[in-house]
DNA sequence: CGTCAGACTTACGTTAACGTCAAGCACTCT
DNA sequence: AGAGTGCTTGACGTTAACGTAAGTCTGACG
């Protein structure tokens, strides 16, 4: 029943980071793991912590941002402000991740036009390369 | 007639850029202004290279990458294989764009759903401060 | 003629999130 | 005991796209 820590080689495995990484974000305090005398040893904690943090990651937050976003689920429910702030930080950035949605449609759509005009430009010089699907 | 030719604090003002930005675009080939003495006059041409360099940030190219689009537009028709380097760059662009927008759509419905979750969780707390639309 | 605004060159600074050594200690196997 | 493997702590390196500061120069104005 060792199974509720981990050495730092198995969390890089279970998670698919490196140690450097592992080690960083204990840098960064984002993550608190007990020591062997000087080895680390992740707890069942750390393991929930670096989960949510690679998820704030896929969210496009940044580290420091994730680091506040932790002790929402961190805190035990007396820090109302604590929460609020956090709650609107999450707010904020859903309101630029759908500016950047909005930034990345209208991008798409000038570059697919883009291609379509450079593709009756170059035409004539490409039929032959360019798939011509079943022909 | 001299409005073929714009200073590079015309630029600044027309493009929205800084001084530094347009040197350091120089500097990197993007785009070759005209010297009277040692000053840069910027030519029609220059301007319609940076319209593009600006759209290419918008679409998440690199400059690098953008140096190399830049040549579609430039090459005289001559430099077949140019052109298809391009556009396949092009196409890998908009490749990416559409999974990163995936990526983003997928982000922001599950933040959505963190951020119902944890208002649930302390909904009791801040009834008084959320926005309660139309009391 | 003095000076003052702008432009110029050169070069180091910045930010985020790690990567990549370097050098040393702790076990373990043989 | 020697060797090897894994972990540790520094600490400097990396990338992109500029920012910023220092020092010089030049032309126009009063």
């Amino acid at each position: 029943m060792t199974d509720t820590l981990m050495t730092i080689r198995e969390m890089c495995d279970a998670f698919d980071v490196t140690a450097r990484t592992l080690r960083f974000y204990e840098g960064k305090e984002l993550i608190f793991p007990q020591r062997d005398g000087t080895r680390r040893l992740y707890t069942k904690r750390d393991r929930a912590r670096l989960k949510l943090i690679l998820r704030g990651k896929r969210f496009g937050f940044s580290l420091e941002d994730i680091r506040q976003l932790l002790d929402m689920y961190d805190t035990d429910g007396s820090e109302k402000s604590q929460y609020l702030r956090t709650y609107a930080l999450a707010q904020d950035r859903l309101v630029q991740m759908e500016n950047q949605r909005r930034d990345l449609d209208e991008a798409i759509a000038e570059l697919r036009q883009q291609l379509r005009d450079g593709a009756e430009m170059f035409a004539a010089y490409s039929q032959a390369r360019l798939g011509k699907s079943a022909a």
